[in-house]
DNA sequence: GTGAAAGCGCTAACAC
DNA sequence: GTGTTAGCGCTTTCAC
C-alpha cells in the first residue's frame, strides 16, 4: 500500500538502466527510438506517475504557483481565480491557494511559512492593512517571481496587474454628473488600499473637472461588505447636507446602500442615485439594476498567470504594470426618471 | 540566487550534525536544550525555510490536499472552499485547487494526472457527468483518502457530505403547499446527480403525501445557471395547464426563472410562486426576496476537510456518510399575498 | 545511445 | 544526546 511505481520498477522490468528510463520518459537527450517506445509502453502498463517531490528536488523546480488573496466568497476573485486557474492548468501548473480573510497577521504568517522551497512562483492581491511587503521582497530576492493583482503593492519593484480604476471612477462619476446629480458622495474602501486611492482621485478630479463641491462629509471609508453600504449610508443620510448621489467603491457597497435607501423609502435614482463598480452579476439582480464599472476579472486572472509563468521562465525578466480599461454599464440606478 | 538556507547550512556553521539539526528542528526526540535553543536561533537567523519536497520525499507525506470541483464562482462552492481552507490552514495542509468547470473530460484529465505521490488527501465534488468513478477509486486503492461532498459519486465506498436534500426539498414542497400552491412544477438540475435525484424525490413524496398531481411536463432538467432557469421557465409557460408555483433546483435558476416572470409582468408570489435552495446572498437581494433553503455550506467545507484530516492520520479508517440539515427560509416568494 | 554514480534536502535507523 | 549513513525518486554529469 501506497508504495508507487517508480521509473526504478520500470527499468528493473525492462532489464535497463535508471538513467535510460528518465531520459525516455522526458524525450530528452538521444534515446533510441525504440527503447522510448518500450518504456513509455511499460510506464502506461505499470500506470507510473512522477513523484514531484522528487522531480522537484533534482530540478530544483516544482510546478507549483501560489495564489494569496483576501476572499474567495465574491464575484470579483473567484473569477480571478477562474482565470488563473485556466492558464495553469493548460501549462501544467498546479495552483496552491492561501485565503488571507483579508487579515496582516494571517497574510503575514502565510507568506512568512511560504513553501518557497517548492513554489515557482507568487500570484497575490494584498490585504487591507497589509505589512508583509518585505517579506515580499524577500520572496522576490530569493528569485521567485510575484505578479500583483488588483491590490497591488505600491513600492515593490515587481509586475503588475491591475483594472484602470482611475479612470473608471473618472467615467462613472461624470456620467452620474451629465445625468443631472449635484451633490455625489463616494463610500470608498480602506484607505490604505492603492486602488481605493484611485477610485476616489478619479472621483475628486470628475468633481473638480465640472465645479463640483467635494465635501469631506461626504467620502466615507470602510470596508467593502455588504454591511458597510448599509453602514455608510446611514451615515450619509445624517448630513445636514444630504448628498443626491451615491459612488460606492464596489457593488456589494452599492447594493447595501440600496437596500437601506429601499427600505427608507427613498426612490434610487430619482431621489438619490447610485453607482457601482465591479459589475457583480447582483448588480443586475437587484431593482432598480445598478449602473456600474464593469472590471475585466478573467483577463486580469489571465493575465496575471501569463506574465507570472513569463518571469517563471525567464531568468530576468522585466517588471510589466499592465492596465485593463473598465467599462461603464449603464443601468436604472442613476436615471432620474 | 535561489540557493536556499538548508539544515546542512545550520549544522556547519554549528558545528553539529545535520541530524541533530533535524531533530532539534522538529522537536522530537531527545535534544539538548541547549543545543536545541541554538539550532533554532540560527535557524531564524539564517531564515531557513525547510524544503518540502525534501521532507515529503523522505517520509513520504506532503502536507498537501487537493479540492477538485466543478466552479468556485458561486457562492455555494466558494463559502465550501473557505471553510476547507480554514480547517486546512489549522492544521498545517495546504490546498491544491482543480476547477473542472463541470466537464467530465477535464475532471478525468485532471484525475489521471494527479500528483498523487506529493498530496495527503482529496476532496472532491464531482461534474455532473462525471466519469472518473474507476479513478477515484484507484486513487483510493492507492491509500490515499478520498471524501466527496455535495455531489457525491454514489456506489464509492467513501466518506461523504452532503446537506439533506430529500427532506429540504420536501419541507420546502410543503410550504408551498401550505401556502395554497397546488400546481407546483420542479426545474431540476442534472439528472446524474445525486442530489439532483434526492432533491427530486423529495418535491415528488411532498406531493403525493398531500395527494397533489406530479406531471410529467411541470418537471424539467436542465443545468444550474440563471440562462438555465430563464429557459425553463419560458418552457413551463407554454404548458397548457400551467404551474402556480415553481421549486427550483438551485437559487440561480430561481433568480433567473423570476426575471423571466418579472420580465412577463407575472406577479410572483401572488401568480406563481417561487422556491430556492442554497441560500445564496442574491436570494435576499432580488425583490420579491426568495424564499429558499438554506444549505450550511461552510460547515459542509469544514466537516469534509476534519474528515479528510481524520482519514489521513489513521491508517485504517471507516467511510462516514454526514448529513446536515437544510433551513427553510421563508421570504416573500411564497406569499400569495 | 546507455550505464554508473553523485547529489538534490531531509528523515530515520543504527551506532556509540 | 549526538553522529554516521543509507535512502526517498529523480536528474544529470561523466564515462564508455
Amino acid at each position: 500500500m501506497k508504495h508507487f511505481i517508480t521509473i526504478k520498477d520500470i527499468a528493473r522490468e525492462l532489464n535497463i538502466s535508471v538513467s535510460t528510463v528518465s531520459r525516455a520518459l522526458r524525450d530528452t537527450y538521444d534515446v533510441n527510438v525504440e527503447t522510448r517506445e518500450k518504456v513509455l509502453e511499460m510506464a502506461a502498463k505499470l500506470n507510473y506517475k512522477p513523484n514531484f517531490n522528487a522531480t522537484g528536488l533534482a530540478k530544483g523546480s516544482s510546478h507549483n504557483i501560489a495564489v494569496i488573496l483576501p476572499f474567495i466568497t465574491n464575484y470579483y476573485f473567484s473569477t480571478v481565480i477562474t482565470g488563473i486557474q485556466e492558464i495553469a492548468y493548460q501549462s501544467g501548473y498546479t495552483i496552491v491557494l492561501y485565503v488571507t480573510n483579508d487579515s496582516p497577521e494571517r497574510e503575514l504568517d502565510i507568506i512568512k511559512n511560504l513553501p518557497i522551497t517548492s513554489l515557482d512562483g507568487l500570484l497575490v492581491s494584498i490585504a487591507s492593512n497589509s505589512d508583509a511587503s518585505g517579506h515580499f521582497e524577500e520572496v522576490i530576492n530569493n528569485g521567485i517571481p510575484v505578479v500583483f493583482f488588483d491590490r497591488v503593492a505600491n513600492h515593490i519593484e515587481t509586475s503588475k496587474v491591475m483594472q484602470d480604476d482611475y479612470n473608471g471612477a473618472f467615467e462613472g462619476v461624470e456620467h452620474l454628473i451629465s445625468n443631472g446629480y449635484k451633490k455625489i458622495a463616494h463610500i470608498a474602501g480602506p484607505a490604505s488600499l492603492t486602488f481605493t486611492q484611485n477610485r476616489l482621485k478619479g472621483y475628486q478630479d470628475a468633481l473638480s473637472k465640472h465645479n463640483l463641491p467635494i465635501s469631506e462629509d461626504w467620502i466615507i471609508h470602510s470596508g467593502f461588505s455588504q454591511e458597510d453600504g448599509k453602514s455608510d449610508v446611514e451615515q450619509l443620510l445624517k448630513c445636514k447636507n444630504r448628498p443626491d448621489a451615491i459612488f460606492a467603491a464596489n457593488d456589494r457597497k452599492a447594493i447595501g446602500a440600496m437596500l437601506t435607501l429601499k427600505s427608507k423609502g427613498i426612490k434610487i435614482g430619482k431621489e438619490i442615485g447610485v453607482l457601482g463598480f465591479t459589475n457583480d452579476p447582483s448588480s443586475e439582480i437587484i431593482s432598480p439594476s445598478l449602473t456600474t464599472i464593469a472590471e475585466p476579472a478573467l483577463e486580469i486572472g489571465k493575465k496575471s498567470c501569463e506574465l507570472l509563468l513569463k518571469h517563471i521562465s525567464k531568468k530576468h525578466f522585466h517588471p510589466e504594470e499592465v492596465i485593463f480599461p473598465g467599462k461603464l454599464i449603464i443601468r436604472e440606478s442613476t436615471s432620474k426618471v
